[in-house]
DNA sequence: ACTATTGGTAACCGATCGGATACCAATAGT
DNA sequence: ACTATTGGTATCCGATCGGTTACCAATAGT
């Protein structure tokens, strides 16, 4: 099972969204469904086939995992269709605070496009 | 028809990848796979339903294109369970371009990270 | 020791999927 | 007008999917 086809389920999708906040284990990820335990067990040795998840045996427990590089065969395609621009207003926001960590004293021209970024409002 | 369960399968996954270079008739999707025309229809016809690719009569042929808007769920779901960092080395590759097309001379000190990432080479 | 909890596996069922073949409609070329 | 090209639709088929119930193994709690 590839990882595409393992995200083509809602209650899977669902899952994986819910292990993005940590660890759970198969009783407490079953209560949020309805279908019977074995099918979640089911959708779970399935995400684990297809690298998305990892399981640990803890005593009679087991806790799953969400395995973000299982997810890179999806960004790999979303990159082939969706060509990303040089960079995005996210990334600005990011950079800006970046910078604001690490930044120290400096003084920038207004005719510079990459200091206007950078300059601390404070 | 999700596009979540339409990337679910190869054939589908590749004519978007080829849709991605540009528009293409059908019999052209269907010359590069070993399945039968037909089949082709029905996977253009799920990539249509399920939103990621549009389609144009021009006489007897069909164009089909590929609807990049389509795609957002998937990336909403990456957003979810892949929390990107503040910058990554891609966005950093791009400010650089950037800056390097809009920038002026300009002085940078090394203690200065964003600046260091600006400076031109040249 | 007994009992409850946790969770995997097996067997089965109906629905859906992906494919083929056969057929038809419409446009283009001669 | 006839013919070729393009492409959708219909019908059927086997395989897979997602779900259930029933069952079993192992650990934890008393």
């Amino acid at each position: 099972m590839d990882a595409f086809s393992a995200l083509a389920d809602p209650i899977r999708r669902d899952l994986l969204v819910r292990l993005a906040a940590g660890p759970a284990r198969v009783v407490d990820l079953a209560g949020h469904h309805a279908v019977s335990r074995p099918a979640i067990s089911k959708h779970l040795r399935l995400l684990t086939l297809a690298g998305l998840t990892t399981a640990e045996d803890r005593g009679r427990e087991r806790h799953y995992r969400l395995d973000r590089a299982g997810l890179t065969p999806i960004q790999e395609l979303l990159a082939a269709l969706a060509p990303a621009p040089p960079f995005t207003e996210r990334d600005l926001d990011g950079l800006e605070l970046e910078v604001r960590r690490t930044g120290r004293d400096r003084r920038a021209t207004e005719a510079d496009a990459a200091a206007t970024i950078a300059e601390e409002t404070a």
